[in-house]
DNA sequence: TGCCCCGTCTGAACGTTGTTCAATGCACTA
DNA sequence: TAGTGCATTGAACAACGTTCAGACGGGGCA
């Protein structure tokens, strides 16, 4: 019985997860309803939270998904320009952020947007993504830098992800200023050349 | 009667906003609540609304004074060394602006927290505020290129304040990593140094 | 087989939201 | 003073996340 049980929750949490995922990329992380969601799970309210905490967990849920994908994509990318130049190797980085965030709006702000003001702990993976993150922009970074004082390529790497991030955050807020696609391209770039240049 | 309406009205609106401003100040944007405002200005819910469209009406009186705040610390701050190499001008506009950030954290996350998703306008005076900062920031970035190309001191101007933006942004946001203070003026001066270099 | 027991699941109910609008009150005019 | 029209009220409404007493059902024992 246990592991049946255990099995049914499993598979509720995937169904839950998923189904909250596309509300999320379709109409943004306050589309999230309790209610809704549990229609379309064909269950309870009340057993969403036989599987998760509250809304948050499930949004966390979520989360995890969407950062293990942005992680990949990043990767991917800097994979491909593995030969490249350091510099180059940052842009695609940087490009590939912005190809993320631009393809998939709703879920990249869903990263940044959930409630954690409440107690609850930063969850590891969260952590650790960024933390790999970090790494592989750090590479190129160290290449660049063979003989850095102690740390300053993590303060670089933090500064320039700070940078890339504010470029693609205000960039996407179309109620501020919509900025077109080949425009914040050409930021980013003028940005990472302009910092890297010897 | 007409004119001492106005002036209730008025009033209240005064009074709302003071109230609320208070509340962001101390818990955040999400702790606004349209019963505790309304009793404590002494009206009634529905007063509220006669004077605001709504609660976004009302936070958005409360960012229009935040605006107009954080444009003056910032121009005091460039108004200060106004005789400085354009690099140092730039900085110290940047650090006012993490200074400003920094002590008002919750008036400054309502600035862009702010739920405009609903049909309704963007209120002209945060178009004119922003570009009036804008303004501030192509200064010293004309100085340093006297013969741009088009569009390439906006094209600066926007990478550089959403730079900065998202290093103050990403630095304040404790759960993801907390940021000494003196790092992230550290990250600050790495980058507009860099990037003004000739 | 039949029965009981214990953990799972249910969904009505609760407490809080923002928002509305019929009813009330009030100030000014004729 | 009676009438009129608008400002103001606050109970009511709809929608939300969250809870929990009870219904349910499957596995172990007599």
């Amino acid at each position: 019985m246990a592991r049946d049980t255990t099995k049914r929750r499993e598979a509720l949490r995937e169904t839950l997860t998923e189904l909250a995922e596309a509300h999320v990329r379709a109409d943004g992380l306050s589309s999230l309803r309790a209610r809704t969601l549990a229609n379309e799970a064909g269950c309870a309210v009340g057993a969403i939270y036989n599987v998760f905490d509250d809304m948050t967990g499930l949004t966390l849920a979520v989360n995890g998904r969407t950062f293990g994908r942005l992680g990949k994509h990043v990767s991917d990318a800097v994979a491909k320009v593995a030969n490249a130049p350091p510099t180059d190797r940052l842009i695609a980085m940087a490009i590939a952020y912005l190809e993320f965030a631009s393809a998939n709006p709703n879920l990249w702000r869903a990263l940044f947007d959930v409630e954690m003001s409440t107690d609850r702990d930063v969850p590891e993976w969260y952590m650790q993504e960024l933390g790999r993150l970090f790494a592989i922009i750090a590479q190129p970074l160290a290449e660049l830098h063979p003989d850095p004082e102690p740390g300053e390529i993590d303060l670089m790497t933090r500064a320039l992800f700070s940078s890339v991030h504010g470029i693609v955050l205000l960039g996407l807020e179309n109620r501020i200023s919509a900025v077109p696609r080949e425009r914040m391209e050409g930021m980013i770039e003028f940005l990472l050349k302009r910092v890297t240049a010897s």
